[in-house]
DNA sequence: TGTTCGTGTCATCAA
DNA sequence: GATTGATGACACGAA
């Protein structure tokens, strides 16, 4: 049973809160913040209502038909709401606005839980975070978002009203002992050295809190109407300040049905197994602006025809066939070639065991010299079969004749080796290579060239396999870090949304606690000439609201010191 | 027909 | 100084 539903039971209340949910709205605050207390309420409600036990509203002149005169209409929303609000009826040190003060002032002089901590979360805050958010929501992968946004019970009113996350440290029975305790002393001002060192036994403004007995707690919880009992004018108007500015929802604009349908579609593109790659292909797909297209679609077993034709072709060559035997252990030594798009040249072994690269990424190149295992023959390097510039006419295709220009040169110059030896064998071989034979000038200045371009062309083929694998390292660390991102910012949302949910269980204490204070003659103590304080040792004093206005100032006036 | 890609080659630099 | 590797630039053919 949602909350709304829940409220048509008492239709006033519903105009309350939707008078204050709609004042704050503007200010970022989710409808949620004013739900989290009313259900309390309703609890407690619950319970009075078991116990049978029907009491008149608990603040003198406070309910419906006292509330109606003290509505004001606000001006922008054209909604009425109450005139004197006490600032925040969480507002435990400089939350009690005196009702001399300007509305600005009354603004900052809110909860003490939650102007003290706001700082670093003010309307500029928030929309930092928005704007860091959406950045988020295109690069996230991470299916978390959606695990922590959406997997709560749908019959959960917390979960769903907070999203909150399963492992999100709060405790939902809080009691005001702890929540005025330990860690909520660093975010919280609530004991301050001003607030221990009170004066509190010789004070006679200060009230030592009486628990109220049975009979006055079911005066001050019998009633059923629900907005004079829970949302007297006053605390009502302070939940409106409370939830407006200073609980705006870090989720509120940020994590809408697009943003997170997204976020869906890359949560989706991981779990189907695609790999960060074709992930961050899937992301190009929506934003293509690296400039880095990684075409993945053509496979390595797309050979294409000029390097399936000069493999089969040079293969075939006898005189590479030959001296394949001779040359391969000098390659090997010699550290020759790493990959080779020629790779018709060298047995698959030679070619893993030697230098260069392997094709680690040869599924994102076209490059046909990327999958070693599509190199069914492989005889020598200088059997260059790129049919595009240097093959015969295709009348010519027989065994040995694809050959490369600087084959036919030699061949034509006649030069008593092969090409492969030429360029690969070591200095000290192919100089004693040459030796053996009496070669003309032409034919040395040919041998010289071959080899020099031979080697020039492995080398460059080296140089752009590492251009690519430095552009493809660079774009997984690119992901890694937008990943990095994405999870900080989750993480921080989180934090906001518990801490948020934290200064709404002490706003809603506060509020039960002073509810249920009575006086000496068993009458509430109005919010607007009271307030509640923590002392130091855990204690809560009871003080008026001009002493928390005086606490409040100085509290304020402490940062501003501070940064001076 | 223009573009893109893969490749070979040259020039240059550095070790 | 020769050799070799690396790399930018260019040209070419293929898709």
């Amino acid at each position: 049973m949602g909350w709304e539903s829940r409220l048509t039971a008492a239709a006033a209340d519903i105009d309350l809160i939707d008078i204050l949910w709609r004042q704050d709205i503007d200010l970022g605050a989710g409808r949620e913040i004013f739900d989290y207390s009313h259900r309390q309420k309703e609890q407690d409600v619950d319970k009075e209502l078991q116990d049978g036990v029907e009491q008149e509203d608990t603040w003198p002149g406070e309910g419906e038909e006292v509330l109606a005169p003290n509505l004001l209409v606000d001006g922008e929303t054209g909604e009425s709401f109450p005139a004197q609000f006490p600032a925040d009826i969480s507002s435990l040190t400089e939350a009690v606005p005196s009702e001399s003060e300007p509305p600005g002032l009354q603004n900052n002089l809110l909860s003490p839980l939650l102007t003290g901590t706001e700082s670093p979360f003010d309307l500029e805050q928030q929309w930092q975070d928005l704007m860091s958010i959406m950045e988020m929501q295109a690069m996230e992968v991470n299916t978390s978002t959606n695990e922590i946004l959406y997997n709560n019970p749908p019959g959960d009113p917390l979960s769903t009203n907070y999203s909150l996350a399963p492992n999100t440290p709060i405790n939902q029975n809080v009691s005001l002992h702890q929540a005025s305790l330990g860690g909520c002393s660093q975010d919280f001002s609530l004991f301050s050295p001003e607030v221990e060192s009170l004066p509190v036994a010789s004070s006679s403004t200060l009230l030592p809190l009486v628990p109220s007995n049975s009979t006055s707690l079911n005066s001050t919880f019998g009633s059923t109407n629900l907005t004079g009992l829970f949302f007297p004018p006053q605390l009502n108007g302070t939940a409106n300040d409370t939830a407006g500015p200073e609980l705006p929802d870090p989720l509120g604009g940020l994590l809408d049905e697009a943003m997170l349908d997204e976020i869906s579609l890359m949560d989706l593109a991981i779990e189907e197994g695609f790999n960060s790659v074709q992930a961050s292909q899937l992301k190009e797909e929506f934003d293509s602006d690296s400039g880095l297209s990684l075409d993945s679609s053509h496979s390595p077993s797309s050979l294409s025809s000029s390097e399936g034709s000069s493999s089969s072709s040079s293969s075939s060559s006898s005189s590479s066939s030959s001296a394949s035997s001779s040359a391969s252990s000098s390659f090997s030594e010699e550290g020759a070639v790493g990959y080779s798009s020629d790779s018709e040249t060298l047995d698959l072994e030679e070619v893993e065991g030697a230098v260069g690269y392997q094709p680690e990424y040869s599924k994102f190149c076209r490059m046909s010299y990327q999958d070693p295992s599509q190199l069914s023959c492989l005889p020598y390097l200088e059997h260059v079969g790129h049919n595009h510039t240097y093959n015969m006419a295709p009348s010519a295709l027989d065994s040995d004749k694809q050959m490369s220009r600087d084959e036919h040169r030699a061949r034509a110059m006649k030069i008593p080796f092969t090409n492969d030896k030429i360029i690969n064998l070591p200095v000290e071989e192919f100089n004693e290579l040459l030796s053996k034979y009496q070669l003309s000038e032409a034919q040395l200045s040919l041998i010289r060239d071959i080899r020099r371009r031979g080697k020039n062309k492995m080398a460059a083929q080296n140089c752009r396999k590492r251009k690519l694998d430095t552009i493809l390292n660079l774009k997984r660390d690119v992901e890694d870090l937008q990943r990095d991102k994405a999870r900080l910012l989750r993480e921080k949302v989180e934090f906001l949304r518990s801490l948020r949910q934290m200064k709404q269980k002490v706003q809603s204490l506060y509020q039960e606690v002073f509810g249920r204070l009575r006086d000496e003659n068993g009458r509430p103590y109005s919010p607007s000439q009271y307030a509640l304080q923590y002392a130091g040792d855990g204690s809560v004093l009871l003080i008026p609201r001009t002493l928390a206005d005086q606490q409040a100032r100085r509290q304020e006036r402490k940062p501003k010191d501070r940064r001076k």
